[in-house]
Formats: structure tokens, C-alpha cells, sequence
DNA sequence: ATCCTATGATGGACTGGGTCCAGGTCAAGA
DNA sequence: TCTTGACCTGGACCCAGTCCATCATAGGAT
């Protein structure tokens, strides 16, 4: 069921009640949830789970690299467990919804070498921006 | 000399000290400055001006267009005067150093009818990121 | 040149998102 | 079952940004 919970489980993770919540909260597709979100997802499990524990335990996940922040609207960062399929963002400029999205194409090759100022340049985050039906 | 400044006159903006020197601190090519930095630049010029100004003058210039706003890093958002020519960036992840980049083609043309769920996609912004040659 | 007034500036309080830390707790190996 | 180092807690703290009551002034009207 917890496809992230195994895939935490595999790396040696010292297993507890507060990280198994924190991952169930997260996981899913299309979920892009704010630290405050999980933490009041999490509270619905575990009462006494604190804000300072949901903060660590997703800045571990970013670390392992099982989860992936984006900041789509200069406020609260958001944690997207979908990090073992690479995809991008699109983004309603209404609403502020977020979908999952598969460009055509590596966006990498689509930098030329005379634009890479001598950097290895390693990865390119796309975030699309619009408005969502029911927005529109 | 500076461009920001006279297309903001060109808009019929009232124009004060205040605003004056941050379009002056802001202009120029490849330039990313976060609003405190502007501030504190600012600050050089014109002793007693306010953070909230800053801010707000930020703000309308962002309304207007004529300035972008990038959050690379999650922190304190930056402001990018070079609005009136599209472009993306390119982020060392161990400096934190930007440039602008001009990547090949139209990035959305790349996303295909079946991925925009229906949207109407205006935009996209491309974050690439890698070392620059100083960090790798 | 001077006056008037709406627009802009000020600074200090306040908020939201996030980090830090000293002390208490517990998972899991021996 | 014991031990211990990794983990959790709650509260103080920090930084980026916003709000607001009051003061200043750009620039049109006279």
C-alpha cells in the first residue's frame, strides 16, 4: 500500500509511530501537501506528534532524495513523495491547484552549450502556469 | 542608462525619490536581488528610506510587469528587472549564484495536449541547476 | 509661484513559515 | 531485558514579508 514507506523502509530507516504517520500522510500521486498540512494530517493519527518533528522528518525525506519540494507560490514550501518518477508542475494561476505533468522530451538538451556559462548542469525543475477549468 | 526607469516613466508612474533609486539599484543584466539586499543598497543612496517601501515599490513594479519575481531557494523571494525579455535560469546549487539563459525553442510547446488536464497553459518557467565552474 | 489633495512613505507592530535547543523518550541490537 | 544513541517534544527564536495609522510630497489647478 505505502509505496514510500517501503521504499524508507529499505534504506535501513530506524522505523517510529511519528515517521510511519508522516509518511502514510504523504503518500499518493498528485499529492503536494505543505508542512502545516501534514502536520494537521498527521495530528488526526497521532495527537501529540509535534511541528518540529514533521519539519525533520520531510527535510530527511528530501535528503534521501524519496521526497521533492517545490515552491510554487513564494509561500510554504510543498513535499511531493512522486520523487522516483521524474515530472514537472503545472500550476493554476487561479486556484493554485497542482498537477503532475510529463513534458515531451529531456528539457536538459534544450539548454545549448553556449548557455551554460561552464556549469555541469545536472537538472531542470518546469513549472507551467495557467488556469485550471474551473478557473477559466 | 536606465531602461527600468524610463519605461516606468512611461507608464505615467509618480514618480519619487524613493522609487527612483530602487529602479536605479535594480537595473542591469543578470541581476537577482532579494528584497533586503535591494533595501540595503537603497539604503546607500537615500538614508532614510523604509523596508515597506521597498517592498511595495517591489511589488508594483512586479504588477506592471516590469519586473519578475524567482524563488530559487526557497527563502527570500529575488526580483529580476529583465521582464520585458523572456528568459530562464540557472542556478548553482552550491553557491547559489543565477544566471539568465536563453534555452532553444518554446518550452510549451513541449507539454502535450493529454498532460494540460484541460488548463489553459500561458507560461513556464525553467529552473536549471548544476555546478558553476568555481564549485565543481 | 503657491496651494491642495490624493497618492506615496514611514516605522513599528504583527504574522506565517521555519529552525534551534535542552531535556525526555524509545527502537532495536546485544 | 538492558543499554544507548538516535529520535521526539514544546517552546523560544529567527527571518521574510505584511499591515496600518500617521506624516510627507508630487504634480495638477489656480
Amino acid at each position: 500500500m505505502s509505496d514510500l514507506l517501503e521504499r524508507l523502509r529499505g534504506r535501513g530507516w530506524r522505523m517510529t509511530s511519528q515517521r510511519r504517520v508522516v509518511a502514510e500522510v504523504l503518500d499518493g500521486d498528485h499529492v503536494h501537501l505543505t508542512a502545516d498540512e501534514v502536520h494537521a494530517l498527521a495530528v488526526g493519527r497521532l495527537p501529540e506528534i509535534s511541528r518540529a518533528t514533521v519539519y525533520n522528518t520531510l527535510g530527511e525525506m528530501v535528503s534521501l532524495g524519496e521526497v521533492t519540494e517545490l515552491s510554487t507560490d513564494g509561500r510554504a514550501k510543498r513535499y511531493d513523495p512522486n520523487a522516483h518518477r521524474p515530472h514537472q508542475h503545472l500550476v493554476c494561476s487561479g486556484c493554485g491547484v497542482i498537477r503532475d505533468v510529463h513534458p515531451a522530451g529531456d528539457p536538459l538538451t534544450d539548454l545549448p552549450p553556449d548557455q551554460r556559462y561552464g556549469f555541469t548542469v545536472s537538472a531542470a525543475a518546469i513549472t507551467y502556469r495557467g488556469l485550471c477549468p474551473e478557473c477559466s
